[in-house]
DNA sequence: ATACAAATTTGTAATCATTACAATGCTATT
DNA sequence: AATAGCATTGTAATGATTACAAATTTGTAT
């Protein structure tokens, strides 16, 4: 299925978390900057739209999104969580240098390993650091 | 190369990192538990031995220890780093019930895509979370 | 051994993302 | 319009990590 805003709002609905204006603009957000953003990026962002808006609503809807396992948190840097609407199994790599965080396709599930077998797998997570090309030409 | 305390010992006195008595102790903790322990638990444990031990002491450790890949920093979760002493490539499963963290193989290179060909990969995290065999028994 | 410089440790204070919580505001239903 | 339940807001607390400067230890040259 796409990720549509109209797809994501049925989403939200089937699974009975309202419709609020803030929780649809942290969507819509998401769905165009496919960037991996950041609280503070989002917040700021919006706060341009809903001048009264509170950090800690982003946290809440962030946080409700997850749960309903429309969006996935990305926990590869050490102090500040990214946001991915991408929720479909795929690896991200991290520029050490620009700090810019690519995606890159990922077969998972055919690495395995039976030692897994008896574990209930709920979340995946594959995390690359080093050098983008960029950055490489560059000698950054 | 076996992880041995004597060869530990070499790895630093080669890349010049100065062996005192914190840090000796603190790679020793990490060789005799294999739990990948975070910051407190290594503080807690070695203050039996050093009563003067600072909790600064073993974050600048393990950082200098990190930086000369010989341990490897966990980020799977949100809040608190883990510490490993096994820097091979080898993924990790968190159960989110009982908090244990355990190891298991994966080839993780023969999964690495073409897109990537033109990237320089200086670290690579696989993390999965989910249920561990007893406590799925448990219904935990 | 002594003195000196450099490295290391220590303790306290600051930082900063995230969460807790209570008060306010909004929405849907009758 | 009244009510209840949900959502938002703002402030304060939490807690891991880092900054920093003073004190201690270590290594080295004399």
């Amino acid at each position: 299925m796409d990720i549509t805003f109209e797809n994501l709002k049925q989403e939200l609905k089937k699974k009975n978390i309202g419709l609020s204006y803030q929780r649809l603009k942290v969507l819509e957000y998401l769905i165009q900057n496919r960037c991996h953003p950041t609280v503070e990026q989002i917040f700021t962002e919006l706060q341009k739209d809903i001048p009264t808006l509170s950090k800690t609503t982003i946290y809440n809807t962030l946080r409700i999104l997850a749960e309903a396992d429309l969006v996935k948190v990305i926990n590869i840097e050490e102090k500040e969580a990214r946001y991915d609407i991408d929720t479909k199994d795929h690896g991200h790599f991290k520029c050490e240098s620009c700090g810019a965080i690519f995606d890159f396709p990922i077969d998972i599930d055919s690495l395995i390993p039976e030692d897994l077998s008896k574990f209930k797998i709920n979340d995946k997570n594959v995390y690359f650091k080093g050098l983008c090309p960029g950055c490489l030409y560059n000698n950054n």
